[in-house]
DNA sequence: GATATAAGTGGAGACAATCTCCACTTTTGA
DNA sequence: TCAAAAGTGGAGATTGTCTCCACTTATATC
């Protein structure tokens, strides 16, 4: 998945090493040090030599996204565990509603992410991707049921979600963004043909 | 507005100097390089020497925000020309369609708003702030009207706007950003009361 | 448990971009 | 025309990033 291209397994202490970073890094994340630091004494904090941060991780943004990926990884799983249980709009607007909330706690995801935006990272494009996927699965169920238009993809939702993410330190933030959720469902909900003439209200 | 505490007039060969700089930032904004380019080369490329160009602009931002200011003004007039022209909700959906026309044909500002969004830069929220404000009269003033919900603020539609203009690079972003546009304006109609007794304002 | 070799380490220093400093030039206004 | 104030520009200091390689550690083999 990143940075090496053989598929020999790790050393141990190779394997050591690499979560040592990776938990230094999660943590600096949370505490949003993680981009002002210079990256060199990174190394050093997480205990081991400029080398061996390099080797392992090419460039800071290689070592966020890595952080930013298993992110991704618990988001999916959510949306899906949530599409499994729920019925089809409830899934959607609780996912969506959900992501405000983990956003909400993981402080350090939301700039990682505007900096991978301006990066043009193939790792968010691929976890944007991923995410895409899930989103896709729980508007193409609503749609179905009919309680969502079908003519908006799940890529403009996407687009929301980023704009969420990426706008986090604005002031009103999470007011706003609940407003953006609000607007989106609504928005899908507007457009939906049910196949009889009423519909089940949003939430 | 930038950079200089004192306000006695600039002499006339800084004031030569400072448009050389922005106009060949702007130049650079279009073809997409400003942000690839080493800076004291830029400093050569505008025909200053780089004490002068770290004179006027101290950071690569700080001139990324000039140029964005002057891109926000016009939008914002934009606004303002439109709510005195259109009805209040024309006006407003008009405006929306328009900004993304206008992100469309002005590849780098989509950049440098995500750019500064990753620096916390004032200027990106003084910008902000002004947008909204525009952003707020329309949305107001189709409230007032009753075509558009009343409990939902500007800060949503701003947020979303930023989703857009950050996400520049997403492969089929046009399409995706009038989805979002839709959403938007279909989820602020849904929720509008009228004047008559019905409806239930959404979280 | 000794040995060979492949894998990994770490930090000194090369490199590259940013920015400062100040001897010099240009403008201003008296 | 001249003095003071304002501005210039580029050589070189500074700072963060990254590479290189002499050394250490793990693994596989006997």
């Amino acid at each position: 998945m990143s940075t090496r291209g053989s598929d020999r397994p790790l050393r141990a202490d190779a394997q050591r090493n690499r979560q040592a970073l990776l938990v230094k890094a999660r943590e600096l994340f949370e505490s949003g040090e993680f981009f002002d630091l210079r990256f060199d004494d990174f190394a050093r904090l997480a205990g081991v030599g400029t080398g061996t941060l390099y080797r392992h991780f090419p460039t800071r943004e290689a070592l966020a996204e890595a952080v930013y990926h298993e992110e991704v990884v618990a988001l999916c799983d959510r949306a899906r565990r949530l599409r499994a249980t729920l019925p089809a709009l409830e899934a959607l607007a609780t996912f969506l509603r959900d992501f405000v909330d983990y956003m909400h706690e993981h402080h350090g995801l939301a700039r990682t992410v505007a900096t991978l935006m301006t990066t043009g990272s193939e790792t968010l494009a691929e976890g944007s991707r991923a995410l895409e996927e899930a989103v896709t699965g729980l508007v193409a169920a609503a749609a179905e049921e009919g309680t969502v238009r079908g003519d908006v993809g799940a890529g403009a939702v996407m687009m929301a979600l980023h704009g969420i993410g990426a706008a986090h330190d604005r002031p009103g933030w999470r007011a706003e963004a609940d407003g953006v959720i609000t607007l989106v469902l609504d928005g899908l909900v507007q457009g939906a043909q049910p196949s009889s003439p009423n519909d089940s209200p949003a939430r």
